[in-house]
DNA sequence: AATGAATGAGGATTCATTCAT
DNA sequence: AATGAATGAATCCTCATTCAT
């Protein structure tokens, strides 16, 4: 005889989630209404989980904000440094390849690069030092890259540092208005952020 | 002599507050903890007043920060406006003269200028279509010198609408990591910016 | 014309509480489920305010159960200090003004001598300090009783520091079970605690 | 030789307990914090295993917590019992064998001390019920010796009922403040406690 | 204008307990 | 027996805002 489940009431079955959804979450959400606008509560929903629930996987809203900024900037940095060791060896070829890269990570991962910039203001203590730690790797990434230029003469700038630095900025704040739906694709928006910092990388 | 008021029981003077100290308040607290961090209390504590007093002046916290946005951006703008109208009509002394105008905004008002970038996506409604527009009138400015310059061959950036994004946005990022007590000297900022942003101008 | 209320729906007339209303609410919420067991909500309740309300009067539970601990050590020590001085200079006759003075406090004030002997572990830092004092003031008031006696001969005990304590021990406990309609009344209660006291201050 | 177990990822073995270390643990814990404060994951920190077995060991936390007074009860009762019955029949003799066996037992087993006279306030129905009986035996004990005494002559109060339970108070009281490497070692302890307790038995 | 009291909704987090494995 | 994931209610407390004075 086939088992028939009871009429007794029954609790529905409870949807096992794991780390990675409550990132992801925790990414929608931040990344929607930022840190503080964000609710746990406003997680849990994304989650499609219980609130509680969600201190299963992370002990604080803090802490979960701190492992997405971590996750996103080695994220970033690997793909960075990829690109770079995969491109010619030559400076320009060099910074090419990682602006065109960066513009790629914040097409892939508009959430993750919104809150990567946005967000790291409301982390504190140890944990952000690791973030700024990470996010440090990438800017002497591009300082190499434009040290390298000056000293080989394909670039010539002045302040190899500031420039480094500007054009990291210049890249992340893409993210701030970048929409897929927007008059500029992948392609061509590479291509120009890739001569804006050239001609960073050469003005003198 | 003074008369020396009578023992008997009175109340401390109310602190008499006006219209700019809860705005200056409201910058304090928005620039340090975000609109979403920051609370009408502790605006109130920063302009050391009750918290209900803040209603006098402004009907909600959103109304505050719209004004603030808005001083903000029309501040900005009328800066840029008279910088490039007392500047040589040439497009590079005009690029000039905005970019270090931009960045004499940001070493003056650092908390307005972190603001202004930061809390803007809080801003929803016909609020924020005001403040939009004012933003917007400044990159114009910007587009207008980079077409004037494409068009007298001083710049040759194939997207002028683009590189004035650009500049915008590396100016405006500036006010994310500008300490008074840093490295560099206002002066010294402003000429490597204008260096970078001539870069990105002439960039082909 | 008079004035009609319209008939626009309007809020209820808020209830004007005070400070001594949500400490009188606070005893009787902690003396009947402790201060753990006792919610913010049940003294709201008890108070008959809104739970936000109690934060306009003290700043967190644990202030508000150090200030129940301090005011009513501080008013059991006043009572006991008073009865003292009005009472014969003799120690047998002090001891006996104390000890009556001390049932009289549990008898009056049921609520207040439970949470003042139950809670205080849950209290920590300086406002346990605080209360410790006070909680002591009223041990040496007995055992200055005590020395006086051993000294004039009508006591006798060897451990007068460790008979005071007892003594206090043995009325501070009366609170745990003493009921209002229970077998014995106050003055009976007084009279057999004071023969009590006697007992231990004589034994040798 | 032992056979050791390969190198492929295994569990670490779970950490078997029983009864009596979930037992422990919520004494530890209770006498710590208090029922209401101390949290089941508290208690199954204290026995290190997980949150979820405790229940396969106890229903609930107020099962747990009546286990225990239960046992502590008990267990101080029987001690109480087999000093007295041990000791010479006089009533002297048994009130001095029965304090200093209290005492014993409060200074071998401080936490379960504590949590017997703090605790029971949490516990209702029968549990509660089969406590108090518990503890009414004891109380009965030391008020069949006191009324021994009176009959014999050797103690004289008038009131052999609220004697013994002030006997019974003083003793248990004791758990509050008693510190192992305080003043007193047990023995000088136990003997003032005899002392105070025959001055009680012998006030009138 | 200015205040302090009041409110109801919502903040993050913890609770005791249960379920599936 | 033991675990970790899940839940819904409850925890303390803060929020923006309004009211009465």
């Amino acid at each position: 005889m086939a088992k028939i489940p009871s009429a007794a009431p029954q609790r529905a079955a409870p949807k096992r989630i794991n780390r990675s959804v409550v990132l992801q979450a925790g990414l929608a959400a931040f990344s929607l209404k930022g840190f503080n606008g964000a609710s746990m509560r406003d997680i849990a929903n994304e989650a499609d989980t219980s609130l509680s629930n969600l201190y299963n996987y992370f002990p604080s809203k803090t802490f979960l904000l701190a492992q997405l900024l971590l996750d996103t900037g080695t994220d970033l940095y690997e793909r960075l440094e990829a690109a770079v060791s995969g491109a010619e060896p030559r400076p320009t070829a060099q910074l090419a390849a990682a602006v065109t890269s960066y513009i790629g990570f914040i097409v892939d991962k508009p959430q993750a690069s919104i809150v990567g910039i946005s967000e790291i203001r409301y982390l504190e203590g140890p944990s952000r030092a690791e973030v700024t730690e990470v996010r440090d790797l990438t800017e002497q990434l591009f300082r190499r890259i434009l040290a390298d230029g000056n000293a080989s003469g394909e670039f010539a700038t002045g302040y190899p540092h500031d420039a480094a630095r500007a054009i990291v900025t210049l890249c992340s704040a893409v993210s701030n208005w970048y929409r897929p739906e927007g008059r500029l694709g992948q392609q061509e928006l590479a291509e120009r952020y890739v001569e804006f910092s050239l001609g960073i990388a050469r003005a003198h």
